[in-house]
DNA sequence: TCTACTTTTGACCGGTTGGTTAAATTACTT
DNA sequence: AAGTAATTTAACCAACCGGTCAAAAGTAGA
């Protein structure tokens, strides 16, 4: 029983994995769900009591999936350099392997900000250090005089953007070539840190 | 009569934009545009035929709000660098008066990217113009060797994220401070470009 | 004022949606 | 094998949603 429950609990979070991001909450609907699970409606109350549960469950599963990049950025000791570098091509990689969760996260956040303030809360006290760190660079003269804010967040967003504005990108840049456009996201994990670098950091040997 | 009706017809359209643009086409509800709109909701069916229909007169005008800057950017003969600073600072200005329209745009095209194509057929011709542009600065020594399409990607991704991002982004470096986050939007006017410009073009007198 | 027309309304409809419930099936224990 | 608890199903429901329709209200010209 334990087993099967295990199963059927998975199969089900698979299903509205699938549904929820590619819809959205209020575009997917329990059925879809159940028939994608292969299972019956009554089955998803059975294990979630709501949609609204089985949404949170999901939500929080994709938000999560990102932690331990922004982790080990934020945390880890290191010159910003390096761990830019590192964290782009991760990051970038992960995406690549969940390309749709980006799109979903912030949709969902935006219709419901409230819900952050429950997932963030142990990690917010660690970004000033992060933020010292890069004004510590920038003090030295390794980096320029950027507000470590607009650093990161332009970090983010080259890292992130190209997923969220996939249709309209790949349309206009690559004749809707799926291919030649899956390329173009391969080759931002190196271009975005020579973008960054070429930005931020100060010639010296 | 006439009059009358296009004010009505005003009136809906800009209840239908509030709503359709924080909720999106699924979330929103035809009661609440025609609540938002102090009218009867048998009206919007009157005026428009069907909330596809209205949606669809909202998301449009919502899309070609931004089309003039990018118009001017890609079709105006002027160096990149000059093209790309008043580009930067016209489009965020206009995003930050329209802030919720990026987010609107980027999530309904990925729902249904079909609608693209008929939204792109005129411009579409234009974009490579641009990108020889860039790289005949390129090969002129002016530009460092990127990818054109890198750049303008990175470009627009880094004037729209901070607005999708908004919620968890005012989060974390703002203390939810909705004034700094405003601020820091105001000072990316000027900050992208220097970003930009520090990273693609190289020194020269 | 009568008339023809447009605009606005309220009542209503069929289909869908998230959710419930009780019965049936399965799995586990002894 | 029997009994107990957990799992799965089918049938059902009230609420909601987009949309229709006929009547009412408003408008303008004769």
């Amino acid at each position: 029983m334990e087993e099967q429950s295990q199963n059927t609990e998975a199969l089900i979070l698979e299903a509205a994995r699938k549904v929820f991001i590619e819809k959205g909450l209020e575009g997917a609907r329990m059925q879809e769900i159940a028939d994608e699970a292969g299972i019956n409606k009554s089955l998803l109350h059975y294990y979630f009591r709501s949609k609204d549960k089985l949404f949170h469950a999901v939500f929080i599963e994709a938000f999560q999936k990102f932690l331990p990049q922004i982790d080990s950025l934020i945390l880890t000791q290191a010159p910003v350099a390096v761990k830019l570098e590192a964290f782009i091509t991760n990051y970038i990689n992960t995406i690549i392997q969940n390309p749709f969760i980006p799109g979903f996260v912030l949709h969902e956040l935006s219709r419901d900000p409230q819900s952050l303030a429950e997932l963030l809360k142990s990690r917010a006290s660690m970004v000033p250090q992060f933020l010292q760190q890069i004004q510590d660079e920038i003090d030295a003269g390794r980096i320029k005089p950027f507000d470590p804010r607009q650093i990161i967040i332009n970090t983010l967003g080259l890292c992130i953007f190209p997923f969220v504005a996939r249709p309209i990108a790949q349309t206009i840049f690559f004749e809707n070539n799926t291919e030649a456009y899956n390329q173009f996201l391969e080759d931002r994990k190196t271009e975005v840190f020579k973008f960054i670098k070429s930005a931020i950091f100060t010639e010296q040997q």
